[in-house]
DNA sequence: GGAGTGATGACAGGAGCTGACATCGGGTGC
DNA sequence: GCACCCGATGTCAGCTCCTGTCATCACTCC
């Protein structure tokens, strides 16, 4: 059997995608998905701690990505602004809008999944609010900066992602914070 | 009525909250729960959608609470102010600390818990969202003000909960909002 | 008193997920 | 070249969550 196959994890995640995006989340079944990477259901948990997780492969660089950016900003800069430049310049590195478009349609017909990216998208406020921290900023502004702009994120790729005609997700990010500022002035 | 067992929905409620507490959420079964409530694994699944959702029952009446406050509000006030206030109102409903304190522990214990909490509170801001835009708020800046008002319910949320001296609720989500706009205003 | 209603019990079964152990293939050291 | 080790995978057994289906039982209404 030539079989070890290398990149089964490359493997898992594409048949997953096709699957869910074919029959929907909850009508494929793991041991599907594991058939369709040729390895075994076993060898699908052993790379993905749950059925879920495989639509969030993106997660870990993503949020590297900010917490770099986060570090990157000069000293001086409020937090608000810090984090969102930090959400400017991590959505810079996401280009595949097909890509997000399609998993965005499975997302959104599945609380469950939508339940994860909710997690997802906490624990990037958390480590974001924690960079802030490290920075000087006080543990309560840290928090409400990085969740705000986690909100501002979130607003601007749903924006991103559902209408064709929007600009770079960097620039939906920018519209975004800007408007959240003229917002909180009343 | 007294059919043979009454409030079966509130037993299995007080059985979960001292097993999840007891032994941990991962570590009781629903079985276990069911057998103290006095009935059968089934019927816990009539009553609650999952395991998890056991310890969501006040949900329902918070997001009455958050919608009501916000018809109440006055025309002419803005939309992040709008949802703050409706916020406090419906902060002032929930004056069980102790059960929070002893909840909030159970669900910083497990992340899926956490991902329950957290669309509880997104489907919170959806519904405060839509709110807004029927009150004339334009789409994005009903999104925006609204998340960032679950955000500040949030932090003010875990704050009250976790430190003794805090103010009561609703000075918390108004001490966060001012901190909040602050923060914006950089 | 009989029919309807609503909650529950009893049973079967699928799917998600985990632990334990065997196996295979490819390096490593000699 | 060979023995050996190690990481990835296969195989198997099993638990738990959750659902569908049907029977039952108390109670209500006519």
């Amino acid at each position: 059997m030539a079989r070890w196959e290398p990149d089964a994890r490359g493997r898992l995640a594409l048949a997953a995608m096709q699957l869910y995006g074919e029959r929907g989340f909850e009508q494929t079944t793991v041991a599907e998905i594991a058939e369709r990477a040729g390895v075994t259901e076993r060898t699908f948990f052993r790379h993905f701690a749950d059925k879920r997780e495989v639509l969030f492969n993106g997660s870990v660089g993503l949020q590297e990505a900010v917490l770099a950016a986060i570090e990157a900003t000069p000293a001086g800069v409020g937090p608000v602004e810090t984090v969102g430049r930090a959400m400017e310049v991590a959505g810079s590195g996401i280009p595949e809008r097909e890509y997000a478009a399609q998993r965005a349609a499975i997302l959104t017909a599945n609380p469950s999944l939508q339940e994860r990216e909710l997690l997802k998208l906490a624990s990037l406020g958390a480590a974001a609010a924690a960079a802030l921290q490290r920075r000087g900023v006080d543990p309560l502004a840290a928090t409400l900066a990085a969740q705000t702009g986690v909100a501002v994120f979130h607003a601007a790729f749903a924006r991103w992602v559902g209408d064709v005609d929007a600009p770079p997700l960097a620039v939906c990010i920018r519209e975004a914070l800007t408007e959240l500022r003229a917002l909180t002035a009343d």
